[in-house]
DNA sequence: TATAGCCTATGATCCAGATCAAGAAACTAT
DNA sequence: ATAGTTTCTTGATCTGGATCATAGGCTATA
């Protein structure tokens, strides 16, 4: 596939630097969104150093297991995941959903073990961060070490915001909640706020929700019938998002 | 009050330690489990010197709001905060109850902006640490900032643990897990793991666990007939926490 | 290109916990 | 003390969403 004539779209660029896992930070399309944000180049060159960058997770391999100790954390490159954790008697919740740029594994600092199950929803790939090593580039980076601090803290954030969510929210409430959140992170990401691909089955959507799987696939189809969205199989379309902002609460 | 003599009881002092506004860090009774906790003893001056020591705040006072602008950090000194998150129709979800030694605001950092709305249960008094003075310092001291950034790490694991509770369990787990999560701060704290005060209301407690009121009522008086604990207002003693235990799942 | 093992949709029934109701107890302020 | 307010308890009833049941659709691997 010798196709290395300069008129190639600038989509197929991306991809290619997505899925390439020798493309460095400076040219990761991510940049904006991801941890390096605001460091001085030859600070980035340094930290891009430390980085290793993984082939492809197929759908459903784990990225790393509860309980098991924490050597790195995780940055999404391409893909998605979701976090996972168990009670003792098998019961599991999904904790999140993770995309490109979004950090997978900061949880796992203060007792250097993974906190979470992470797998991989469809083929995706990941920037590890080795701790060690990130932490000793941090002394000399506190510009790092501020950006860290700072994904933690908007993690936290939004994880109050889910305990919200959770604890007081009807079951309409919550899925209007979820697709919009998708479609702010999608439209992040430079993809359409309204259209877009539910890489998680309807079970994750459920569970994460503290829902039934039967009343996710009631729920879309009423929010069909409402012409709120338009629902095929994984591909969603979001019609009228003022009234799912409405209904948000 | 000249009871200056050689022979006060260990406690009097922890007491007087914790409500005198002027107790520097090195001699504070919670040192062992706060911010400053393996910080050379240079270091820890200069911490002691940026921190603001508050009067006490009195049952139902705020910390801070949502929405206004982040200036600090705090840890509770003493007494019981709790924090809440509103939804835009006036619903509120209280996020967490907070101890001494436990910090409040971290989800604040990254917009600048306090995320929930924190108020005294009783009688408390808090720890300032002025956000950005605190990064001045943590430039010079990485040791300062790895602190912050486990303690945030913490708390983030602390949340997902609670959207397993509030997402996957029984009204009957959440109460036994919520005790249990009390018993084990009182414990760490020195105090007994079996006998403690309920520094917050009935209301808030079903607030937190997403259950009403009344529920939490007749649990409490469920647990006492089935002799899992004695319960009377706001004085409660763990009688078999094996059982308890058994039921968190 | 077949087949086993998912995932999804929809109807029927059920139940844990919410909501409603009404006193009793515990604070608070005068 | 005393009235007013809030918090707590307990009973009666109701309901949102779970669970059970069934059938069709998808997709992964041989």
């Amino acid at each position: 596939m010798a196709s290395s004539n300069n008129v190639t779209p600038l989509f197929n660029d991306l991809a290619k630097l997505e899925n390439d896992h020798r493309v460095v930070c400076q040219d990761c399309s991510l940049y904006r969104l991801c941890l390096p944000l605001g460091l001085h180049s030859n600070d980035l060159e340094q930290l891009d150093k430390i980085i290793k960058r993984s082939q492809n997770f197929k759908r459903g391999h784990s990225l790393f297991a509860a309980e098991t100790e924490f050597k790195s954390l995780f940055v999404v490159r391409s893909g998605t995941f979701k976090t996972t954790v168990a009670a003792s008697n098998g019961r599991e919740q999904v904790t999140g959903f993770y995309f490109p740029g979004e950090f997978i594994g900061l949880d796992a600092i203060h007792e250097s073990l993974y906190q979470s199950n992470a797998r991989a929803l469809e083929t995706s790939s990941v920037c590890e961060l080795p701790y060690e090593t990130l932490q000793e580039l941090g002394q000399q980076m506190p510009q790092l070490q501020l950006q860290l601090l700072t994904r933690l803290s908007k993690e936290l954030s939004g994880d109050k915001g889910l305990m919200l969510l959770l604890g007081k929210k009807s079951a309409e409430e919550k899925l209007a909640t979820f697709l919009l959140s998708l479609s702010k992170r999608f439209q992040e990401r430079g993809f359409s706020a309204a259209d877009f691909q539910l890489s998680m089955s309807r079970g994750d959507i459920a569970n994460h929700l503290g829902l039934a799987v039967e009343t996710i696939s009631r729920l879309f189809s009423r929010f069909q019938e409402e012409s709120l969205i338009v629902i095929n199989g994984k591909s969603i379309s979001l019609i009228d998002m003022d009234e799912l902002k409405k209904i948000c609460g």
